[in-house]
DNA sequence: CGGCATCCACAACGATACTG
DNA sequence: CAGTATCGTTGTGGATGCCG
């Protein structure tokens, strides 16, 4: 969409840190929306263990909706982070694999939220506190 | 060891391991949806260099209402990842800064923004591949 | 200055029905 | 099976105004 591409001019050495994220307009927000989405985040841990077909990957997401599932998916492939097989049989058959783009995504998506359900106990105690 | 279903009898206790995140029902969904929310992302990122006050924090992230950001700050502190401290004083003076906790989870949030800002060129040569 | 309360627009979401 | 279409509901987010 909007193509004002700041990374033209980007010099070669690594200018990442608190980069420029912070900018309303930085194309890396879609990407980081759509990776730390409700679903995404589940989607991609999901995905690290296996490939998954769709009523697959669906049931192991508790408490997603097809279309929320479809959509996320989308999203996630339009990113390059998801290869989506369609397999043309009857019954179709459409396997979701992360790509190598994906599972280094997936990798630090996944220790997040390990990290969350880990110190989830830490987290209550605060609360109380 | 089938991944199909979830929630059918978890063998091992407590092995996070894909937890029981994939639970609909698991509590930790609530403190992933803070921390991977919009402005929670970029609140967390913003205070690992330090100490804010709020018009501070408002000026630092891009795009994000006073609403939103007073709302994502709430829920921060609700966790037990971001520290509350308002000063008596008129005009009111408030620090935002973040707990031992939030310093954890602030970096793992980290890791993944700065993996997106540093691949997003590989991604968008995903996209049109 | 740092909120909170209210209102409102719209996007996200879930349930259902339907299609290839 | 793997979606898409449609609908009604809930949630997100911005704007404004007020108050300590």
């Amino acid at each position: 969409m909007n193509s004002t591409d700041p990374h033209a001019a980007l010099p070669l050495s690594r200018k990442v840190q608190a980069g420029n994220l912070l900018a309303a307009d930085c194309p890396s927000r879609e990407v980081l929306r759509h990776v730390t989405s409700r679903w995404g985040v589940l989607a991609l841990i999901v995905l690290e263990t296996r490939t998954h077909r769709f009523s697959e990957l669906r049931r192991a997401i508790g408490g997603v909706s097809e279309r929320m599932l479809a959509q996320t998916l989308q999203w996630l492939e339009g990113d390059g982070l998801v290869l989506r097989t369609a397999l043309e049989v009857v019954p179709p058959h459409v396997e979701y694999s992360l790509t190598p783009l994906g599972r280094e995504a997936a990798e630090k998506v996944r220790v997040l939220a390990d990290w969350i359900e880990i110190n989830l106990p830490r987290i209550r105690q605060a609360q109380s506190s």
